[in-house]
DNA sequence: ACAAAATGATACAATTATAGTATCATATTA
DNA sequence: TAATATGATACTATAATTGTATCATTTTGT
């Protein structure tokens, strides 16, 4: 029963990572060493945020990733939705023989409820809003 | 990313149906039938909201379930409690060598409010509040 | 040219959670 | 004592999560 998965988790902790350095490029490596995350696992979260425009990736050495937007503009919503896809609370939404009530089903209409402002908040959690005072906006 | 697993779900959907009717006990069989639901998995979930104290059963012919707490005092927490475990929505906590921000983590901070929040939301639908007007109550 | 340093693509594997099944025992009632 | 119901419990199947591992490709510096 978990809203946030782990390569969510890794991923959020590496753009932080990154947006905090000075260096804008940093390896992956480097995160792997820093964040002490799983080295083929974290790869492969930095290689699907590149893939979805977060990141920006260069080889060879000196290479690494940067952020491709700026940390205020990537929200925890973001990183869900490309890594455990479109949210979704519950799947309270049987078919019409299954259910007497799903006509006019009070219990989806809360939960319902219930998920928007969750994803309302979920996306007002932005990386830049995560990191320490003082080293926000960049 | 399911907030509400599907036993949870089969299980308020269980109670909503006896809440409703105006015998008392209801058979496993007549649940079954009723919600088109997998018997045998139907089953369980009745047989651990008994241990649970939710439900009152009897056996041989004319048996079945009946409420032991009133629809109004049984919360959609309480049931996900019992079929989920305790409420999480994030496991954002790790080992300290793990992460730099642990000891004053802001997304940690954010989640746990976030959480709180659901948390409470949750726990005021309570299957009365589920039924169609008119039911509720009993 | 060539080696080193990085990412890209992709296939595979392990673990855990969810969802469901099946069987036999036990109690109750008619 | 047969029928009807739940109790206990072990088993299985499927899907999601959490990783691993390998080889290819690009870039940089010597
Ligand atoms: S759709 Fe069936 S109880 Fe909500
Ligand atoms: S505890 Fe590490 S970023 Fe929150």
């Amino acid at each position: 029963m978990k809203l946030i998965t782990r390569n969510t988790d890794y991923a959020v902790r590496a753009l932080c990572y990154i947006a905090e350095q000075k260096q804008e490029v940093i390896s992956g490596d480097q995160l792997v060493k820093s964040l002490e995350m799983p080295r083929s696992f974290l790869r492969k979260i930095l290689q699907t945020l590149n893939k979805e425009g977060f990141l920006n990736s260069s080889k060879g050495k000196g290479g690494g990733f940067a952020l491709a937007v700026s940390a205020g503009e990537i929200t925890l919503t973001d990183v869900m939705k490309i890594f455990q896809g479109p949210i979704r609370l519950s799947e309270h939404k049987f078919k019409k023989s299954d259910c007497p009530y799903i006509s006019d089903c009070l219990l989806k209409k809360k939960i319902d409820e219930i998920e928007k402002e969750v994803i309302a908040k979920l996306k007002a959690i932005t990386i830049s809003s995560i990191l320490k005072k003082g080293d926000k906006g960049k």
